[in-house]
DNA sequence: TCATTTTCTTGGAGCGCTCCAAGTTTTTTG
DNA sequence: CAAAAAACTTGGAGCGCTCCAAGAAAATGA
């Protein structure tokens, strides 16, 4: 690829004047202008390479959005809750002028990615990897996690996913439900893990920051009607993952109510019901969670735990285009209801 | 910021002992090591600067994605038809290990963002303004246009949008109609334009090569029946927009077939229905176009003329990854038959 | 102890560009 | 027509890094 030398050697001029050609042509005399032109058409140059510039500037002008840890970038696409968060940061890229670099990662790559991404800063999706926060760190770029919380020096954006968890159970146990099942997220690859009631070493309330606390909210909301999380079969699938609604199913048959961890999860059971002939809200009811556009499409509309996530989207990628000092952000939830849910059977 | 050579200074090494510190640790001995590590912390050093390197290694690693002349790409993730197409082209960089860049840019920036985005080539989303081609070849990038052909010399995929749009009439006829609406796409910023039968310079099949396209074969389709698309109101509004389903109803009443140019469109014209209480496919049949995996899920499921959105955006990436021979891909389309089409009322 | 080998460290060159002070040429002015 | 002003062009410095040949130091062997 030629250069800027190249094309000045090519036209007989300095490199300086052929950058000022392509960069502030108003300084440069017409019939000269022209010589550096064809010289450039010439030697087949493609215009000064930002790569140079970049340097001589320091800024990529872009942001990075890592996918939260069991996902690669086309699934989080797929997912409703992702695609309104990546929405939303889009919104606030477009904004500010600046791009949005989706950059994936398995978990063991993850950290080099942070090291070496050409961006000015991350967004980081809900981290499984705490090690990825302090890779970040390390970095010195501004960032922002979601659905954690790292202290007050990192920037974070969460809701209140125990009090969303609770109020769905509270709303299922006012209509009269007493016999739940959970629908729970697998944070690593493989098919769904079944936790029955009374199994030893269900260790529910153990990993994961965003899935912890919904299912304490779930425990405490059950607590509230006198009912034990202990006795309610938990369910772990991976996010998309099609056989969600059909584990929920057979591992759960007597369940009447069924509460999951997105609109993502609750979808699939919605489809797995139609497909076993199965009635909602007539014979199971069903709550999502997010919030999702999607959530207002389905058959039946979906009862869910809300929050605004196009938002959430655009204030993480403000954060970290402001690069001010960190803030600690939880977002209100709230619980929509609309027709999936009803007294049980 | 501090810089290797600072770092060294402060170390009392030399800038190549502190890279090698960062890159290839086994070649320092260790106390000298400890000794390089403690001054980067020291002096608050985010590890080697990717911009350094960048230029030393003369790739990006990433791809940029610009969305069709339309949308911000914030809109673009909106739509299902976008939101599949990144998806494809996601998976691909993902298996490549690169990143994926959502460039923005409004119709009068977007060329100064093709020559200076850092990224080693492009997808350029359904090209509306011809310059762009222009300036991605000067670019000297390898990039790939989507559902336009810019002749032999330059990369694209399109699908066959004609034969597909003939099928979708063909099959209404079939059923019976004889009285048409079609839901073109407005490529300006604005609402609805309505173009009434018998009207004045309808100026339809000029415009956009793939709305051009889609209408010849509406055209030739309804001619196949002996019937004229001069006698057949379009209706051109913005991808997303609310409204189109609104405009539709309000325009042509009497229409017992609605043609569409995206998924996304027919949708709102089944939301508009519910809203007016009107029965799909008794009363009116929709037809979608683009067979995403939102057409499956509507109520009622929507017939479609489908094509593997995916699959087109994983090609694309992978066209620009290769930066092989330029090839002219037509990808095949399908008509699926669901529940919105039905025999006239 | 000195020669040889091995291990470690150095600093210059170069990646492609932009910026800018200084120099050169052209134009204007008195 | 010379001097002053304006217009244009030049080339070095520097952005932060990696690579690598060469040099220095330490370890090993005779």
């Amino acid at each position: 690829m030629p250069t800027l030398d190249d094309v000045g050697k090519a036209a007989g001029v300095s490199r300086g004047t052929v950058s000022n050609v392509f960069n502030r042509p108003e300084l440069v005399r017409p019939e000269l202008r022209e010589r550096v032109e064809e010289a450039a058409r010439r030697l087949g140059y493609g215009g000064p390479d930002p790569k140079g510039r970049l340097l001589k500037e320091g800024r990529f002008n872009a942001i990075g959005f890592m996918p939260p840890g069991a996902y690669a970038i086309a699934e989080f696409i797929r997912s409703p809750y992702g695609r309104e968060l990546l929405q939303g940061a889009a919104l606030a890229c477009d904004a500010a002028g600046a791009t949005l670099s989706l950059v994936n990662g398995t978990d063991e790559t993850r950290t080099g990615t942070i090291r070496e991404a050409l961006v000015d800063g991350f967004i980081l999706g809900n981290v499984v990897d705490i090690n990825l926060v302090a890779s970040a760190k390390r970095r010195r770029l501004p960032f922002v996690i979601l659905e954690s919380d790292a202290g007050p020096d990192v920037n974070s954006i969460r809701i209140d996913g125990r009090s969303g968890a609770m109020d769905a159970v509270r709303h299922l146990t006012a209509l009269g439900h007493m016999r739940f099942a959970i629908l729970s997220i697998r944070r690593t690859a493989g098919s769904a893990i079944i936790h029955l009631p009374g199994q030893a070493g269900r260790g529910l309330l153990a990993g994961f920051a965003l899935d912890h606390e919904r299912l304490q909210g779930f425990r405490d909301g059950l607590a509230q009607a006198g009912l034990s999380i202990d006795d309610v079969p938990v369910i772990e699938t991976r996010p998309g993952d099609p056989e969600a609604g059909a584990a929920v199913f057979d591992h759960c048959p007597d369940a009447t109510a069924i509460l999951t961890m997105s609109d993502w999860q609750a979808i699939t059971v919605l489809d797995e019901a139609v497909r076993r002939g199965i009635d909602v809200p007539g014979h199971v009811s069903v709550v999502g969670f997010d919030g999702t556009a999607e959530s207002t499409r389905t058959t039946p509309p979906l009862t869910t735990v809300a929050h605004d996530v196009v938002g959430k989207g655009r204030l993480a990628a403000e954060m970290v285009l402001e690069n001010g000092p960190p803030r600690q952000v939880v977002l209100p939830v709230e619980l929509v209801v609309r027709a999936s849910t009803a007294p049980p059977r």
